[in-house]
DNA sequence: AATTTATGTCAGTCATGTTGACATATCTTG
DNA sequence: CAAGATATGTCAACATGACTGACATAAATT
């Protein structure tokens, strides 16, 4: 061993997945490090429109998940978005002072505070999923239906499955789109 | 519950792309859906794993980088991270004392401290690549080579390329397409 | 009536990001 | 060589978004 090695370094857990194309044992470091930069360039299209708003991710990300599943109880978006109901109450009230947000007491519970968005969240929250879209249809342009299938099925299969909360339900349970 | 439209929503950017599908004009809410699933259970792998380090993302990806990059320059760093010196400094200076990283100074240029990752750091590091391979093997281990190709494509193209820092140029100067 | 649940809120802490200023060593240039 | 630019390190101060733990209220459940 000299002092830089990185291909069989210890602690290898290995052996899980041996995929079709014959390279078990080796570090993803290619999708690993693309997965980051990725990410990065995603979340930075809505990122540098947020503050344009005063928002932040956190904002963006409650945004989206009540705009797609309109009556997400508080408790469920806990869940989703795994922070503590103090870091959620910070955002959420800022976004229902800003009319973003609408609260609607529940039916068959009263205790229960149903989120949705307004029509001013609406347009927030598409204008920021333009931006990523554009992204996305950018990078799937030179790519067949069938690469684009793998895409989605690689994000899918990237995902946990044992603690699915209420919209991973949804996403996976029925196995077919949420909405639309 | 006439007063909430969500599926018309202004603002809407779309022309952008109008893929081999067609279906242009469409936000892409299930693959934006995904990529935030999927980034929050990818880098959960690592932030798990972190804690009993008494680490942070920060630190995660400051030895990922060095490790994958010897010699890499302060500077490099920073422009890949997108942070600032304070906020590298922080975690730099913690992987430094505890033997993570070692520094050396340059040859050409004596101001550079050169970073290159300790052995110590290598097996940390390459045990957090271990559980992020291990959740990657997973993903693809049902999909065929051409899909798999297709994964890596679409994750290249979503990274800009406009400002293409010294791990970027590595990552895709010296292969097909620059910028188309 | 007592307990549990769903939500909201207070106080304090931590990790990681920010800006701006400044110090030091070293390289480059007039 | 002197002057300036560059690479790095460091200080103070601050913002955001996480965290914990405690506690309050209203409503449902037992």
């Amino acid at each position: 061993m000299t002092d830089i090695n990185f291909s069989t370094a210890a602690g290898d857990p290995d052996s899980k997945g041996s995929d079709a194309a014959g390279r078990a044992n080796e570090l993803r470091w290619d999708i690993i490090e693309l997965l980051f930069f990725a990410y990065r360039d995603f979340v930075g299209d809505a990122d540098h429109e947020l503050e344009a708003f005063g928002f932040g991710r956190a904002h963006h990300r409650v945004m989206h998940f009540v705009h797609r599943y309109p009556g997400l109880k508080v408790a469920d978006l806990l869940d989703v978005l795994r922070i503590t109901k103090q870091s959620l109450g910070r955002v959420l009230k800022q976004l229902l002072d800003e009319g973003y947000i609408v609260q609607k007491t529940g039916n068959n519970d009263r205790r229960q505070r149903l989120l949705y968005a307004t029509p001013k969240g609406e347009t927030l929250v598409a204008k920021l999923a333009g931006l990523q879209t554009d992204r996305i249809n950018r990078a799937v342009q030179e790519i067949d239906p069938a690469g684009q299938e793998a895409v989605r099925q690689f994000l899918r299969a990237m995902i946990d499955r044992d603690d699915p909360d209420k919209v991973l339900e949804t996403i996976f349970g029925s196995s077919k789109k949420p909405r639309e």
